[in-house]
DNA sequence: CGTAGCATGTAAGTTGTTACATGATTCG
DNA sequence: CGAATCATGTAACAACTTACATGCTACG
C-alpha cells in the first residue's frame, strides 16, 4: 500500500507556496485542507527537523518581526524537486475505515434507536461542512486575478462538496428508513 | 479522537452472526465490508488471542471437518454485551487523509499532465467499485426472506453507491477541466 | 501581576503494515 | 513429486495520537 511519509510531502507542499512555521502549517491544515487532510504537532515538529537535516527545507530568517516566536522554514531547490517527483507518482489510497458504517452494519444487535442519534449527528456535521465549503468556493471565485493554484484548489473543494452532498442526502434518506424501522419495532 | 480498538469491535461484529476463523474474518472484510472497512492479518490474529483471554470470544470446536485447519471462534455473552455497548456509543471519524486531493491541491508545481493520469486511474477504480456495489445491492434485494441485518447492510451499500457516484462525476468533470488546462498550457 | 493563549517541542504509548516463516493440503 | 494455495502466526518497523512540558507575550 506504500504509505511512505505522506506527512513529509504535505509539509513540503505547504512550504512550496512560501515560508511557514510549524504552527502555521498546522493552521493551514485546519483552515484550508481540513476536509481532506490532517496533521498533528507530534508529526509536524519532528519532521521539520529531519527535513532540515535532509536539506529539503531550511530556516528562513527574513520577516521575523520581534516578539514573534515562530520559526519559519522555506523549501529548498532539492525539496521542491523531491516534491515534484512525488506529485508525479501514482497515489495510493488509505485503507477505508468508516466507523459509522461499521456501526450501521451491525445495528441489528441493538436496533435502530442508537444509530439514529449517530446518523443525526453526522448529518449536522456534514451540513456545517457544506456551509464551510460553499464559503470556501465563493472565496476562491471572488479572487479577481487568475492563478493556476486556485484552479486546483477549486477542484478539491468541488470533490469535497460532492461527497458532502452525497452524505447529507444519504443521512436524510436513512433517517427516514430508521424511523420507520423504529415504529415497526414498537408495534410488534 | 478516541481510536480505541476499532478492530476489536469489527471482529466481534463479524462473529456476532456466527463462528468464524481469522482467515474467514479477513475474507469477510474483503468480500463484504471492503468499501468501508479493512483489516490485516497482523491485526486479526493477535487480537483473536487477546479477545479470547478477555473472555469475549472462545474457540468453537463444532463443525470443523477434518482436513480443515481453520480455527473458528464464537462470540460469548460478555462479548456480545460489550459489542452492544460500543454500538450504542457515538462514533468518531478518522482524520481525513485523501492523498489524491493532496496531490491535486499542489499540482501547479508540475502542471496538469501527471494528475490527469491519477484522476483517470481513480475513475477506473471507482467505476469498478460502482459495478461491485450494484451487484451487491441486487444480491441483497434478491433475498426473499426479510431480516433486519439486511436492511442495515443495504444502508451501508447505499452510502457506498452515493459516494462512488459522486467521485465518478467529479472525475469526469475534473478530467475535462484538466484537459483544457493542458491545451492552454501548450498554446502559451 | 497573573491569567490566558501563543508557539515550540518531546515522550510514551498504541495502532497498523509489511514481510517473512511455517506446515499442511490439493492437484497436475 | 513439486508447485500452488490455504491458514495461522510473528517480528520489526513505521505512523500517529495524546498528553504533557516549557517559556514567552499580550492584556485586563
Amino acid at each position: 500500500m506504500d504509505r511512505t511519509n505522506r506527512t513529509k510531502f504535505a509539509i513540503l507542499g505547504v512550504l512550496s507556496s512560501g515560508p511557514s512555521s510549524g504552527y502555521d502549517i498546522k493552521k493551514f491544515c485546519e483552515e484550508v485542507l481540513a476536509y481532506f487532510w490532517h496533521e498533528s504537532y507530534g508529526q509536524i515538529y519532528p519532521l521539520l527537523r529531519s527535513l532540515e537535516s535532509e536539506g529539503l527545507i531550511r530556516k528562513d530568517k527574513k520577516g521575523t518581526a520581534k516578539g514573534d516566536r515562530r520559526i519559519p522554514y522555506a523549501i529548498t531547490a532539492t525539496g521542491k524537486k523531491e516534491l515534484q517527483e512525488w506529485l508525479s507518482k501514482p497515489f495510493s489510497e488509505q485503507p477505508p475505515r468508516n466507523e459509522l458504517l461499521l456501526k450501521v452494519f451491525f445495528s441489528n444487535l441493538v436496533g435502530p434507536v442508537p444509530v439514529i442519534a449517530q446518523v443525526q449527528a453526522y448529518l449536522d456535521a456534514q451540513k456545517r461542512l457544506q456551509g464551510a465549503l460553499k464559503e470556501a468556493l465563493s472565496g476562491i471565485e471572488e479572487q479577481t486575478e487568475y492563478s493556476e493554484q486556485m484552479v486546483y484548489w477549486k477542484m478539491t473543494v468541488k470533490l469535497g462538496m460532492r461527497l458532502c452532498n452525497a452524505r447529507v442526502a444519504w443521512c436524510q434518506e436513512t433517517l427516514q428508513e430508521l424511523e420507520e424501522l423504529k415504529e415497526k419495532g414498537k408495534s410488534v
